[in-house]
RNA sequence: CGGGAAGUAGCUCAGCCUGGUAGAGUACUGCGUUCGGGACGCAGGGGCCGGAGGUUCGAAUCCUCUCUUCCCGACCA
């Protein structure tokens, strides 16, 4: 009988197996304030891969870090009606600077502490860099200027989940301004490129790359982008957004320049950013009912090693054993890094180590007795392949010297298979070639656990006939995800006029 | 922000209805026996019962307020 190291299995209750797997994986805890988390190391040890990693990219591209202030002053808002409708009711406000004793002895806000002006604490930076961006651009040759931070924002939602909303995050957000609106569009488009490459190569989360919707547009902006990972309930996670905002804020902002001819012309500026939400979709990618597995890249250790040690005086031979394994290990390369090697010498009881690991999700586990020291074997379980068909886990017994050189091998193999593992359900789970609304509607109520997402033909609708179709799906609890950026032609009607289509969109249920 | 549930040992929870010295399992510490799929025995340590106020001779238990968490909605770049 196979036994699984968590108690709720996905298929029974996929919400409460997340929380658990974040329980269990050490990933993060409450910390007793509203909606903020606590990120444990190992799961900020996976934040940290995802930053270095997508900070490569970010300065590959032409970026350059900077940091701009957690404070925002309240009029900063006021010049841009719409972005600051599409954040007033989630904006954390600063308003005293001082505490004070009160009649009971305990602290008290000061009353006499009041600021002049309250500051906003950022929900996003748009109003504050483009300020800076005002100033720093007088003439075509200051652009473009392209420029990212890697900061915590604050959004006060109503209802936060672990990692997919929490009411601070941690996230990159990039800026940029541009002399032409076709420079600043095909920035916002090579940035939604990066962010598809980035999800499939590193986080191994295959993803739908593509426009959204007017109604579902960043505030103020003229575009917005997505890529949309499939959960693996079937349930969309929009997992990174990529702007383009026209002139919308360069006028609001003052943001302008002298071109050639020396007119005065407005920018047009981008946003774009990705966030600690991007690991509630990796584990809700890859995990399992033995908790997390972290791809090979991003994972803070790729191989641990668990020392089986008894209290007896072999111990310490099987640890110098260990030692030098793992130095072994470390002096190897996987992609085109040195490989991250732990070796687990805490006093906890062995079995309770590789368990822990196992709901960690480290790539790869190394068991070492003082059987495998004396036949010079490594005692080896894949994290993304633990059980044999038998339901009996899956430890290889090698000789270590063979092993080895394997390494490098085995996690770029553990990356794409999990990979491989999430296309094949993305894949799968896109339903196209349904063609009348009824049909919608019957398809998500004859497949009421694990639907997955509809591609359905359209006409690209805004205003009041958006707002209607949007009521019509808000019924079945859909939402429009993306319209795909390499979907097929169009070769029929529209699902809800009946008119002659204009594109395909993605609609599904969503985190 | 509306509806529901919950907060007691590190963790999972019982006790509350019907007020009277704080409980279990697990984890932890020590000793012994074990050891390649989460071992077992014995002995220990650990709590202002989420917080504040009230009722009472006496409150984990009854009442009021508040904070936090979870579920369902609304909201959500």
């Amino acid at each position: 009988m196979k036994k699984n190291a968590l108690s709720i299995t996905r298929e029974d209750d996929f919400a409460g197996w997340y929380q658990q797997v974040i329980s269990e994986a050490d990933l993060a805890e409450e910390s007793g304030v509203r909606g903020c988390m606590i990120m444990r190391p190992w799961g900020y040890g996976i934040w940290e891969r995802v930053q270095y990693l997508m900070d490569q990219r970010i300065k590959a591209t032409g970026h350059e870090n900077c940091y701009f202030p957690l404070f925002i002053p309240l009029s900063y808002f006021a010049k841009e009606a719409e972005h600051v409708d599409g954040f007033a009711k989630e904006m954390a406000v600063v308003t005293h600077h001082r505490l004070t004793k009160g009649e009971d002895g305990g602290l008290i806000v000061d009353p006499e502490a009041k600021l002049e002006e309250p500051l906003v604490v950022r929900p996003t930076s748009e109003t504050v860099i483009g300020t800076a961006f005002a100033r720093w651009v007088q003439s075509w040759r200051d652009l473009p200027v392209m420029i990212n931070q890697w900061a915590n924002v604050v959004r006060w939602e109503m209802r936060t989940r672990m990692f997919l909303r929490t009411s601070e995050f941690l996230w990159q957000e990039g800026h940029t301004a541009h002399a032409s609106k076709a420079e600043a569009m095909e920035e916002t488009l090579n940035i939604l490129e990066m962010y598809r490459e980035f999800s499939e190569n590193v986080l191994a989360m295959p993803v739908v790359a593509g426009e959204k919707p007017e109604n579902e547009r960043f505030p103020g902006a003229d575009a917005t982008y997505s890529i949309e990972a499939m959960m693996q309930d079937g349930k969309a996670l929009q997992a990174g957004t990529s702007h383009f905002l026209g002139q919308t804020f360069s006028k609001a902002q003052n943001i302008r320049f002298q071109d050639k001819e020396g007119e005065f012309q407005f920018a047009y500026t981008t946003s774009w950013g990705t966030s600690t939400r991007m690991i509630g979709g990796v584990i809700m990618t890859h995990g399992d009912d033995d908790g997390m597995r972290v791809p090979p890249l991003i994972a803070p250790y790729q191989v641990v090693i668990v020392p089986m040690l008894r209290d007896k005086p072999e111990d310490e031979e099987v640890l110098d054993y260990c030692k030098a394994l793992a130095k072994e290990i470390a002096g190897l390369r996987a992609f085109d890094e040195a490989v991250r090697v732990k070796l687990d010498i805490s006093g906890a009881k062995t079995q309770t180590k590789r368990w822990s690991w196992v709901k960690k999700g480290a790539p790869v586990i190394l068991e070492i007795g003082p059987r495998d020291m004396a036949e010079g074997k490594v005692a080896m379980i894949r994290r993304d392949a633990l059980y044999q068909d038998s339901g009996k886990l899956d430890t290889k017994f090698l000789a270590k010297d063979e092993f080895l050189p394997e390494i490098p091998a085995l996690l770029e193999e553990i990356q794409a298979a999990l990979h491989g593992e999430a296309k094949e359900r993305l894949d799968s789970n896109i339903t196209r070639g349904i063609e009348h609304w009824s049909d919608v509607e019957r398809f998500y109520k004859e497949n009421k656990k694990y639907p997955g997402w509809l591609e359905v033909q359209w006409c690209k609708a805004s205003g009041d006939e958006l707002e209607a179709i949007e009521e019509r799906l808000k019924k079945l609890k859909l939402t429009f995800r993306n319209v795909p950026v390499d979907a097929d032609a169009v070769d029929g009607n529209c699902i809800f006029s009946g008119k002659p289509a204009d594109e395909r969109i993605i609609i599904g249920k969503a985190y």
